[in-house]
DNA sequence: GCAAGGTC
């Protein structure tokens, strides 16, 4: 070896990459391999000029990150600290036992090394895994000269380029992934100790059955993943199903049968509805009025990156993301795919992909399509479009190795890799063709269309089974011409919830919020279930067990929105300031970690809405843990009402007083019956007889049996209450303990002491005159989530209010919707506002305001008497909404009247019944009895659902 | 017994 000579150690990210860059600069003479320490990480010898300078070349690899994070001994233990603490504990970063081995592979290369060349690959995470091999290797060798390659893919050009331009390591890429590592864990720690000592006492937490180390961990990542699930089961929950209704047409002729759907889609208003049908059956010929032909093209997906294989797989296959990774880890290792994490669904231009189809050619089932695709007669061939990402490093994942199966392979394997195959065979493919017909026509001034298409050319669909475009045949229509319907029809429908988060579309809000990386979403999604927060059914749809639904509503009652998805989005932007020097590493982590610290002591100064929270679906221990909570209640009275429990005084979790009876239904279910039979609840609380025709659309809601709703909501000045030993001389049964008060000065007249021992049983007048002047601290529940505006069925997963007046739960006596009504009813006859009385029965009318979808705010008037269905629109009294005569249309009986109370709309607004259908009858354009679906509770086709005699109140 | 990120 020559003097001048230097000896190279060249460091890759991975045992992979370490043996392809060596292949490609030793193409010339080969190199020699021989093993290091570790046992995967080999070590290769060859001779290479960087520059002119001779240099001998020692290739080595580490697997991922060399080190880790972690607390100083003394914070390791759980109860060695308060979890506070771990926000400033010492950490420090050092090699794992199962690592020690490649650490010393590279203290021994190092000392012979002058110079360390850095193969990392170039991302953050790279950068900083860069930055523990420095530290290592200058520990064992401090006269290192040290170089960073960069590359942005392991092929010739790029690799003699890279090391040919040696550059220096970025520190600030190495440093955001340092900040990000430190406060993942201090929160991550933190959070999960804190959580997990709270509850796992305090509660029977059954969701996790015969699981003694139950950890309730909390992650920056994990937590908004876990509350992509809850936020979609809560939409689901509140969602009201709403009554609609279509006109539909057909027609057939010697061509076939045509279906033509109405332009304007739907209508919620059902009298709207009824009056332009009968205006189309009455003058029902149609007339073609458009004729429209265009070219359709389908395009082949992208090229296949980490998270569509996951999607793909779990959509095509029922594959867990967790299992697909598993899986093409293995194709991978074997050498039939590229490497399976990637970003990047571009192929770059130098990519030879001919010669990755002309592999595929003897296969059996798809190797005819590669032999089609590569002669150029046939025309297939289309060089793939991008999808816009690019991580730099790695390709689109391809099949990089023929293989018609191999013998150890499972059937997941065989399944993957044909997804590979056929996907990567489809991306250089042509896109499908198909013709496109689509045909207006005029019913009495009413349009419909309908639409038909011919696939002309299948191209990439030929190979891309996985997908299809479905062709329907439209008789040839001319303009101009006229025919009468085969069937026109009046038909109703109702809206649904939007379905449980699939684990599709769970990667695909991972994806777009920024949770998790590529090569990590995978294990969030496994780690919820891991942890018993969610579950996974046969389709691949996530449902949130009690305990995820618990932490995320206890985190959420406290107004943090820790369960979403904008801490880690923050996370991320300070990262990108660090990495792009706009931000230092101290700053980022000073500022993040003093403001995650201040949410996590007032976080714990809350504890008590996790632990309301968790008691509403789980059941109390007697052990310790969420004492603070007096889950119990102090006795303050027998309870009159059932005379069976006591009444105890409590605090809601807005910080509200309330003295509750015991029976109160405690568990309370949006879940399925068996589970709630397991309970003991038998009261079942659904959407009347029509819940049947809906069942399994909607939850329904079960009350344990022995149920007491009595409660008194104390003054909502109320700062401190406590019952105390003196008992009242004068409320009967007694004995009624006397509660002493403190209330908050600045909420009660001057004139009132803010200490005060009241009596609760009806006789302390100060409590009473406190009451009326403030209120009380009852409440009607929240909305949760983007659908929740109008009303929240998820409320009824708390401890709710009972009316007085209507004995139904949402709402408190104060804001009964029925009281409500009457005092709008005052305030019109006082404002002078004209009053309708009911052209049916002649009752008066009440002034209403819808607050359905499509008449939110529209004001209309509604009969008083339960017994009579009269309803109008108050716009159209004053013009005719657009000119139509409606008033033949309000003798039609109303679709969905008692609608603007959702849920609590039932018993009222129900006692509706046929008695105003017989005046309308429906018939097809020919003139017999409509055919084809009709009520959707009874399938009898002589009446809507509205009308239904089975349909409850 | 805790996080998320690498990779075997």
């Amino acid at each position: 070896m020559s003097a001048r000579t230097v000896t190279v150690l060249n460091v890759a990210e991975k045992p992979s990459v370490a043996r392809s860059v060596s292949t490609i600069l030793s193409r010339n003479q080969g190199f020699r391999m021989r093993e290091g320490r570790s046992r995967y990480n080999k070590i290769f010898e060859f001779s290479y000029s960087i520059r002119g300078q001779p240099c001998n070349m020692l290739f080595t690899s580490v697997t991922g990150h060399l080190m880790e994070l972690e607390f100083d001994e003394r914070f390791r233990k759980w109860h060695s600290c308060d979890p506070a603490d771990l926000y400033q504990a010492p950490v420090r970063k050092s090699v794992p036992e199962d690592k020690k081995d490649i650490k010393r592979t590279l203290e021994e290369e190092a000392r012979r090394c002058q110079w360390l060349v850095l193969w990392l690959d170039c991302d953050r995470e790279g950068e900083n895994i860069a930055f523990e091999v420095i530290d290592v290797c200058t520990m064992a060798n401090q006269n290192l000269t040290i170089k960073r390659a960069r590359f942005s893919a392991l092929i010739d050009r790029e690799i003699h380029q890279a090391v040919q331009n040696l550059v220096e390591p970025n520190k600030w890429f190495a440093d955001a992934v340092d900040a990000r590592q430190e406060i993942d864990l201090r929160i991550g720690a933190s959070f999960t100790r804190f959580q997990t000592m709270l509850m796992k006492d305090a509660f029977i937490i059954d969701t996790a059955p015969g699981d003694r180390n139950l950890v309730l961990s909390y992650g920056p990542c994990q937590f908004p993943t876990l509350g992509f699930v809850v936020e979609r089961y809560w939409e689901i929950q509140a969602h009201e199903p709403e009554e609609f209704w279509t006109i539909n047409c057909s027609h057939r002729s010697d061509e076939g049968l045509a279906n033509f759907n109405w332009m304007r889609g739907h209508l919620f208003d059902y009298t709207c509805a009824v009056v332009i049908y009968e205006m189309c059956i009455e003058e029902p010929t149609a007339t073609v009025t458009d004729v429209k032909q265009q070219e359709k093209l389908k395009y082949p997906p992208h090229p296949l990156n980490t998270i569509e294989l996951e999607k793909r797989a779990s959509r095509y296959f029922r594959m867990s993301s967790e299992h697909t990774m598993k899986v093409a880890e293995e194709l991978y290792q074997a050498g039939f795919i590229s490497y399976p994490r990637t970003e990047t669904d571009i192929f770059s231009s130098r990519t030879d992909l001919h010669t990755i189809v002309q592999e595929q050619q003897a296969h059996p089932e798809w190797g005819t399509y590669a032999q089609r695709l590569l002669d150029p007669e046939t025309g297939l061939w289309r060089n793939p479009r991008g999808g816009g990402h690019d991580d730099k490093a790695h390709p689109p994942i391809h099949p990089t190795k023929f293989s018609s199966g191999e013998s150890n392979w499972s059937q997941d394997h065989h399944k993957l890799y044909e997804l590979v195959v056929r996907h990567f065979l489809a991306c250089v493919s042509k896109p499908a063709v198909g013709a496109e017909t689509i045909v207006e026509i005029d019913i009495a001034g009413e349009l419909f269309h309908a639409s038909g298409r011919v696939v002309l050319e299948k191209n990439y669909l030929d190979v891309y089974r996985y997908e299809s475009w479905g062709g329907t045949m439209l008789p040839t229509y001319t303009v101009g011409q006229q025919f009468i319907p085969t069937t026109l029809t009046l038909d109703s429908g109702v809206t649904r919830p939007p379905p449980l988060l699939s684990e599709a579309d769970l990667l695909t809000c991972m994806d777009k919020e920024g949770i998790g990386t590529d090569a990590t979403m995978h294990d969030h999604i496994k780690k919820l279930l891991d942890r018993f927060y969610a579950t996974k059914d046969a389709n691949t749809r996530f449902t949130p067990t009690n305990l995820g639904e618990a932490l995320v509503m206890g985190y959420d009652d406290m107004g943090y929105k820790l369960w979403k998805p904008y801490l880690r989005a923050a996370m991320e932007r300070d990262m990108k300031s660090v990495s792009e020097g706009t931000k230092s590493k101290s700053e980022v982590l000073a500022t993040c970690l003093q403001q995650m610290k201040a949410c996590f002591l007032d976080a714990r100064v809350n504890k008590v809405k996790l632990l309301e929270a968790m008691g509403i679906f789980f059941q109390r221990t007697n052990r310790a843990g969420g004492d603070e909570l007096h889950a119990t209640g102090e006795v303050v009275r027998r309870c009159g009402l059932c005379q069976e429990s006591d009444m105890v005084l409590r605090k809601n979790r807005d910080g509200n007083f309330m003295v509750g009876c015991l029976g109160y239904p405690q568990i309370v279910f949006p879940r399925r019956k068996q589970e709630a039979n397991d309970f003991g609840c038998v009261h079942e609380f659904g959407f009347g007889n029509e819940g049947k025709a809906l069942e399994g659309l909607f939850h329904k809601f079960y009350y344990l049996e022995s149920e007491c709703r009595n409660a008194v909501w104390l003054p909502g000045p109320v700062l401190e209450a406590a019952v105390t030993s003196n008992t009242c001389n004068t409320c009967t049964p007694g004995p009624v303990f006397l509660i002493q008060f403190k209330f908050r000065r600045l909420e009660i007249p001057p004139n009132y002491s803010v200490d005060h021992l009241g009596c609760i049983g009806g006789c302390d007048q100060i409590l009473t005159e406190l009451t009326e002047i403030c209120g009380t601290g009852s409440r009607t529940g929240r909305a949760r989530g983007p659908a929740a505006q109008t009303n929240n069925a998820h409320q009824s997963n708390t401890r709710q209010v009972v009316c007085m007046n209507c004995q139904e739960t949402g709402h408190s006596s104060n804001d009964c919707p029925s009281q409500r009504n009457g005092r709008h009813r005052g305030m019109n006859q006082q404002n002078g506002e004209a009053a309708v009385s009911c052209s049916s029965c002649g009752m008066p009318c009440v002034l209403r305001t819808a607050n359905t979808e499509n008449n939110r705010g529209r004001k209309f008037y509604s009969c008083q008497s339960q017994e009579c269905n009269f309803f109008v629109w108050e716009d159209s009294l004053n013009n005719g909404a657009g000119g139509r005569n409606f008033t033949r249309a309000s003798n039609i009986p109303r679709a969905n009247p008692g609608r603007n109370g959702g849920r609590g709309s039932r018993g009222r607004g129900r006692g509706r019944n046929g008695s105003h259908a017989a005046n309308t009858t429906f018939v097809s354009a020919t003139g017999d009895p409509v055919s084809g679906r009709r009520c959707y509770v009874c399938g009898d086709p002589s009446h809507f659902a509205n009308m239904c005699p089975n349909r409850g109140g």
